[in-house]
RNA sequence: GCUCGAAUGGUGGAAUCGGUAGACACGAAGGACUUAAAAUCCUUUGGCCAUUGCGGCUGUGCGGGUUCAAGUCCCGCUUCGAGUACCA
């Protein structure tokens, strides 16, 4: 009987459905295990070869888990909130919502071919109202929270309130914009306007104006992992920087939290470095410069506080608040014009060009560890989102400030002992400090820092900072606070309306969802307002119904309500929780079922998603946990990132000029152009000639140079795209294959974590070992061919090596050399003619994972009238792997020679003896003794002369 | 620039703890079956030399080192990839 393997996935396909096979419960008898895949955002063009790689490797690992016993969660659903499908929805007028559905059912169908164990009882769509619920309760829950440094957690911000009442702002130690200082008296006579003002500037969701990154093509802000090189990541547009009030998360309170969280977790090396950097803790010092002549101070930070002693001059960033007060009459012309053109330069510019400008702003800051006075400048090299968007500039010792000295000439004072700072500034923070203070100079204060190391420098400045009151030690994160405003329509709404003081009020949770209403046209209104503009009766009538007094609302707020969306983050930073509990509509997640699933045990996606979700959804997953709504402060206990597969694309080559077309090793023959030729008319680089003439019109009648009668086309690695014509969709291998043969050749083409280029070239092979397994069963017969007989020796040893080696495998992920195990195990089983169902039965649970289909089939054919996936997983026998005789590489001075097959049980010196008494041994040994001999059991003997 | 990772036959890759490098697969060459093709099966396949036999030499990007023994560990480079980019 042939292997007929559509018939086969169709009928089990069929059978998981009809038998609820992958429905899973909560179930306390069992250990459970979560395995999650980063669900997909349904893009119009559907799923390539590349999307499923993930898929499978987790779909693997949930079956290997489940026939262990494990009670294993799967499940799968759909990011459908997002740009593209509002960018579709512009150009065409197709609702975002039609497409969106369309996309899924695309989607959909094509996972389903492949034969994953998901859960489909469970699935969730972000767009959906009874899952965007939760995204807008978990924001009300942010804006009614503050962080309380102390704790180390977020609390509710009635307590805040209530502190103020107290003590005003004593003591108080909490994440905020910035420090604000009042007493509980101040505070009882602010009005409820500047109070909630105040409150704003605590709250973990707020609103702030803060410097975004505004894209006018796209008519949105975006965050800082939204914008790649300058330009947004979708669509590549241009971005420039834009203050504006925008609701804020703020994550940057979580920045040590989500530092030291990532020494709990399992995942790689390199991500968790990813995202050190992307926090970028920098422990320093803030210290406060007088200006010269003034009552003005101000502020800077530096890591380098040991080089007080070589300040030359200070910057500010053009945006800083202090370029206005500290620049003189005189300059002001300069620095407005300066400033006038460092606004009219986008990000990318910025960027693109860094060549040294600035301006003297006419004031001089007087260095608090030597007197001097140091001029005041003001440039863009400095930025005023970091720090205090101030610095003290050592150009000695940092090679930015080092070229600004140069092009200005600015002095440059070395403050390391032998360093040369004639050509380049010494940026190392090694070696002993001199000029500090400087030998030919009175001492200005007591501190002396010379003949310390840098180190040892650095911690005495900070000590004498402290202590004299000039700063204070600080510790600085690169990671800013997310922009959780979009000026978009296709996605959650705020559940936000505006008061009469025009102040934000949540609506009460049990109104939630505020479903995002229909509107006709997704462009930003007239007058300039986001697409929610449109919805004019919407926004009335949802602010009636909380709003009692109509009347006081201001006739002129003609939009109460909030009408930007939030992020495509918004919707995928809990949606793990939610598959645990996807139907309940009294909470995000019920807390027995929390309890229960806890956390992802193992997470399966991209590395793109780094400094993104991965970094969002532990935020937010942190401050659930910090409200007690769930158990875990980690979501993601471990996590393997799938390597990115790229695209193989293959070329003719024309004779310019012609319409003829040269076989790859003539092109050097001619003058040629290399042309992408679709993938899909190309196999293993043989070009099937009638489709290329079929192809598209023009080469209708192209002729050909063969060789060998043959065109063999030449190919390149590049991203997988349309415009490559090196596309190729799961559902034509499926067609072509089957889908066991898709999945066990995406893992046998190598390491998961290793991005490679899809080549089919090979997928004959993993076909043929299918072909081979079902040949096993059946013989060139129609019927099953199975015996009872007793196996022998051999064929135990064959199946229980591959037991122990799948089950090493998979534990590690290693499945591309699991499936070589089980093609060596399959050809040692067919030479040993082997069709006995005490071997072939425990092999076929052992592949269930990797190919379900066929594994199911063979399982039932055997007699079993259960599904595959709730079989046992075999445990191998060491006994049988016992062998009775090692092979010994016998090595001379390390030089391996010759094997020797010894008994297993032989004792050292015996086997000692027999390498030496060996025929070949005496030409190796060159008549010496030997000067030691080691033994590695079961491996090698080497004798060193 | 900084951080991290990688480099092994014609190709994808294996070598799990430092122990016979190249498993497994593709491709290629030759052969069997066949009128023929497909499918299937067998043999060879890192390079060089010897192939009338055994075999020998060499070999994991480059240069050093540690070790009885290095693809694997250490030092210094080269190339490629990923992330990040005026973060003071």
């Amino acid at each position: 009987m042939e292997y007929n393997f559509r018939d086969i996935e169709k009928k089990w396909h069929e059978y998981w459905i009809a038998n609820k096979v992958y429905k899973v419960e909560k179930n306390t008898d069992k250990p459970k295990y979560y395995v999650l895949d980063m669900f997909p955002y349904p893009s119009g063009a559907g799923l390539h070869v590349g999307h499923p790689l993930g898929y499978i490797a987790s779909d693997i690992y949930s079956r290997y888990k489940r026939l262990q016993g494990f009670n294993v969660l799967h499940p799968m659903g759909y990011d459908s909130y997002g740009l593209p499908a509002e960018q579709y929805a512009i150009q065409t007028g197709q609702h975002p919502e039609v497409t969106t559905k369309k996309n899924i059912a695309r989607y959909r169908e094509q996972m389903d071919k492949i034969g994953f164990s998901y859960d489909w009882s469970r699935e969730i769509r972000t767009c959906d109202p009874e899952y965007y619920k939760w995204t807008q309760w978990a924001f009300v829950q942010m804006f009614n929270s503050y962080y309380c440094n102390d704790e180390k957690q977020a609390r509710p911000i009635s307590e805040l309130i209530a502190a103020f009442e107290q003590v005003g702002t004593e003591g108080l130690n909490v994440a905020c914009g910035e420090e604000l200082h009042f007493t509980a008296d101040e505070w009882k006579a602010k009005s409820e306007k500047e109070k909630q003002e105040i409150l704003l500037n605590y709250r973990i969701a707020y609103r702030g104006e803060t410097m975004v990154n505004w894209c006018a093509a796209l008519g949105t802000v975006l965050a800082n992992d939204e914008v790649v090189n300058g330009v947004s990541e979708r669509g590549g547009y241009p971005v420039e920087q834009k203050i504006m009030r925008q609701w804020c998360l703020r994550v940057s309170a979580y920045a040590q939290r989500l530092l030291d969280g990532l020494d709990t977790i399992d995942w790689t090396d390199s991500l968790k470095e990813t995202q050190r950097n992307w926090i970028g803790r920098s422990e320093g010092a803030e210290i406060q410069f007088k200006v010269k002549d003034s009552d003005l101070e101000f502020t800077i930070f530096t890591t380098r506080a040991d080089t007080m002693f070589g300040v030359t001059f200070m910057v500010l960033a053009p945006e800083s608040e202090l370029v206005a007060q500290l620049t003189t009459p005189q300059q002001k012309q300069e620095v407005d014009a300066y400033l006038d053109r460092t606004k009219k330069r986008t990000e990318r510019e910025r960027i693109a060009d860094r060549s040294v400008t600035g301006v003297f702003s006419g004031s001089y800051a007087v260095n608090p560890f030597t007197g001097d006075a140091v001029p005041i400048w003001i440039s863009d090299y400095v930025l005023a989102g970091y720090g205090t968007g101030a610095i003290m500039a050592v150009p000695a010792h940092d090679s930015r400030d080092y070229a600004f000295a140069k092009h200005f000439n600015l002095p440059i004072v070395p403050l390391i002992e032998g360093c040369d700072v004639s050509e380049e500034s010494f940026d190392a923070k090694e070696g002993i400090v001199c000029n500090s203070p400087r030998p030919d100079v009175t001492p200005y204060c007591d501190l002396s820092l010379n003949g310390l190391t840098v180190k040892e420098a650095i911690a005495a400045t900070k000590k004498y900072v402290a202590e004299h009151h000039l700063g204070r030690v600080k510790v600085n994160y690169r990671l800013r606070d997310a922009i959780f405003s979009r000026q978009r329509y296709w996605g959650e709404p705020f559940p936000v309306y505006y008061d009469a003081d025009g102040m934000p009020q949540m609506l009460p949770v049990d109104k939630l969802p505020l479903e995002l209403p229909e509107v006709d046209k997704f462009l930003p209104t007239e007058t300039g307002e986001p697409p929610l503009g449109h919805a004019v009766r919407w926004a009335w009538d949802t602010v009636k119904q909380e709003v009692t007094e109509i009347s006081r609302i201001d006739n002129k707020t003609i939009f109460p309500l909030e009408l930007c969306t939030m992020p495509g983050f918004a919707g995928s930073s809990a949606y793990y929780l939610r598959y645990m509990d996807p139907r309940n509509d009294q909470a995000l997640v019920a807390k027995d079922v929390d309890t229960y699933w806890r956390n992802v045990d193992l997470y399966i996606g991209g590395t793109e998603h780094a400094t993104g979700h991965l970094i969002y959804s532990r935020f937010w997953n942190k401050f659930l946990f910090d409200l007690g709504f769930v158990c875990e402060e980690e979501p993601f206990k471990k996590l393997i990132n799938q390597g990115m597969i790229q695209g193989r694309s293959n070329f003719v080559y024309r004779i310019n000029g012609t319409n003829k077309f040269v076989s790859l090793n003539l092109k050097d023959q001619y003058e040629v152009t290399p042309i992408h030729v679709d993938v899909n008319i190309v196999s293993n680089d043989l070009l099937d000639i009638e489709a290329f003439k079929n192809w598209r019109p023009e080469y209708n009648d192209a002729e050909f140079v063969l060789e060998d009668g043959k065109y063999i086309c030449g190919w390149a690695v590049e991203k997988m795209s349309k415009s490559m014509f090196n596309v190729v969709n799961p559902d034509m291998i499926v067609e072509k294959y089957g889908a066991d043969t898709l999945r066990l050749y995406e893992m046998f083409l190598g390491p998961l974590e290793q991005s490679k280029p899809w080549d089919t070239n090979g997928i004959d092979g993993v076909h043929r070992f299918l072909k081979k397994l079902w040949g096993l069963f059946f013989g060139n017969t129609d019927n099953l061919q199975l015996t009872q007989a007793e196996p022998t020796a051999d064929e135990l040893k064959s199946l229980h090596k591959l037991i122990k080696k799948v089950t090493y495998d998979i534990e590690h992920f290693s499945y591309n050399t699991s499936i070589s195990a089980f093609m060596i195990c399959i050809n040692e089983l067919s030479s040993l003619k082997c069709n006995k169902q005490a071997i072939l039965e425990p092999l076929i649970v052992l592949l269930a994972p990797f190919a379900p289909h066929i594994a199911e089939e063979l399982w039932h054919t055997c007699g079993h009238d259960t599904t595959v996936c709730d079989a046992e997983w075999p445990a191998y026998n060491e006994e049988y792997l016992k062998e009775k005789s090692l092979t010994y590489a016998i090595s001379f001075n390390g030089k391996a020679r010759f094997s020797l097959e010894l008994p297993a049980d032989m004792p050292r010196e015996e086997i000692e003896k027999a390498a030496l008494s060996h025929e070949n041994s005496a030409k190796w040994m060159e008549g010496k003794t030997p000067k030691k001999i080691i033994v590695v059991p079961g491996k090698i003997v080497n004798i060193v002369i």
